[in-house]
DNA sequence: TGTACATCAGTGAACGCGCGTTCACTGATGTAC
DNA sequence: TGTACATCAGTGAACGCGCGTTCACTGATGTAC
């Protein structure tokens, strides 16, 4: 009989879920609407029940954990476009049809998306461009889409470039709004939506008259 | 004779004094790429010149300064509106014209800009709302302002809204960039005008399409 | 104008507390033979 | 398969430090007469 081990798995799966314990201790506490630079490591291992000094086995310091929580927004953000991709798109009004989608994924995950919403603009610098990094990818993936799909073909991928940047940045915009919806009142939701609806519609009206200069 | 007093003023001129600096301070500390909800009373009080104590003097706690400096920040942008009314706007080119009124704006201003667009999207609750108070107040001026100069006279006062919503948005969204630039760098300075003029140009070609549902 | 008293912005010391980092350690897991 | 040794994720104690808040205080400014 085997003395009883804490966790099963050999030592690296182990490390890897101490690991990811930690990362999502820190998404948890980030949660309640706190900066990311105002965390602090010992409340990070005290919520993910290790040791402070267990930290530095996973992470130099806390930068380096924030890096690892973008690569995660980066990830969620492309398995949103995969999912959009796969389902396809409704052909009847099919930018409220993203929009839902994009809303759900949002409410799915809303820590990662407060995170991102919230260490977009300020904050750590090196956080902020990390962030910017993964925003700019994710919008070239996007103008890739658009031109597989044929929609605005007369466009260079320069405009198509510039187009997907302000859409991913009036997303993310909206991202904030949505998480920051009261719960369970269906009037301002609603409203919320309709606003995102509208400026994505009056984005894409303006990008199929767009003339390249 | 007089004895030396440390400042002129009266009491309430030296009291209103303080006040400022520890709001100044406060924004100075910004300066660094750090988030608000990271800063320290101690820090802040050491950086005005005054005991710690003498803060409770002036604010409750760190969220009631956060929100003298939000409104700080909406005080300037109303400010920018009004020096762009006054010297009107460029017939040719207006577009690039206010782009470039805006950056100016702000660079000359870059700890508030730097506060309202890190803070806009996470941080305190208390403070993001306070955010998007202003911010929302501003879109409505503009809207006004866009109404009086009979631009887009067809659309609806709520789609002038609605798109001017989505203008300051995207202001916010590049002052953070414009905050972030390599100084004394030309090409990728004029790279992110370029890019923040075809923006709004992309958005105001659909204004200019846009049929009320 | 002069005087006596009230106000109150800012002081300085003190408190208990959580912080980041270091260190030698433990003991289960992994490896070489 | 069994044994002896190496690795290393996580421990627990310790350190010096800056934190927010409280308190009685000081002394210049303000006010009433």
């Amino acid at each position: 009989m085997r003395a009883a081990a804490p966790t099963p798995g050999t030592r690296i799966e182990r490390k890897e879920r101490t690991r990811q314990r930690l990362i999502e201790a820190a998404l948890a506490l980030l949660g309640e609407g706190r900066g990311y630079t105002s965390l602090s490591l010992r409340e990070i291992t005290r919520a993910a029940g290790v040791v402070p000094a267990a930290f530095y086995r996973h992470f130099r310091d806390l930068d380096e954990l924030g890096l690892a929580l973008v690569e995660m927004g980066g990830v969620t953000l492309r398995r949103l476009l995969r999912e959009a991709r796969r389902d396809g798109i409704p052909p009847t009004d099919m930018l409220r049809g993203s929009v839902l989608i994009y809303k759900r994924f949002v409410e799915e995950r809303p820590l990662v998306f407060r995170f991102i919403a919230s260490e977009r603009g300020g904050g750590s610098p090196v956080i902020r461009a990390a962030i910017r990094t993964e925003e700019s990818h994710f919008a070239s993936e996007m103008a890739q889409d658009l031109r597989a799909l044929g929609t605005l073909p007369d466009l260079s991928s320069a405009s198509l470039q510039m187009i997907c940047g302000l859409v991913v940045a009036t997303m993310l915009n909206a991202a904030s709004d949505i998480l920051d919806l009261p719960p369970g009142q269906p009037t301002p939701e609603h409203e919320l939506v309709e606003n995102f609806v509208r400026q994505l519609r009056l984005v894409f009206l303006g990008a199929r008259h767009w003339r390249e200069a």
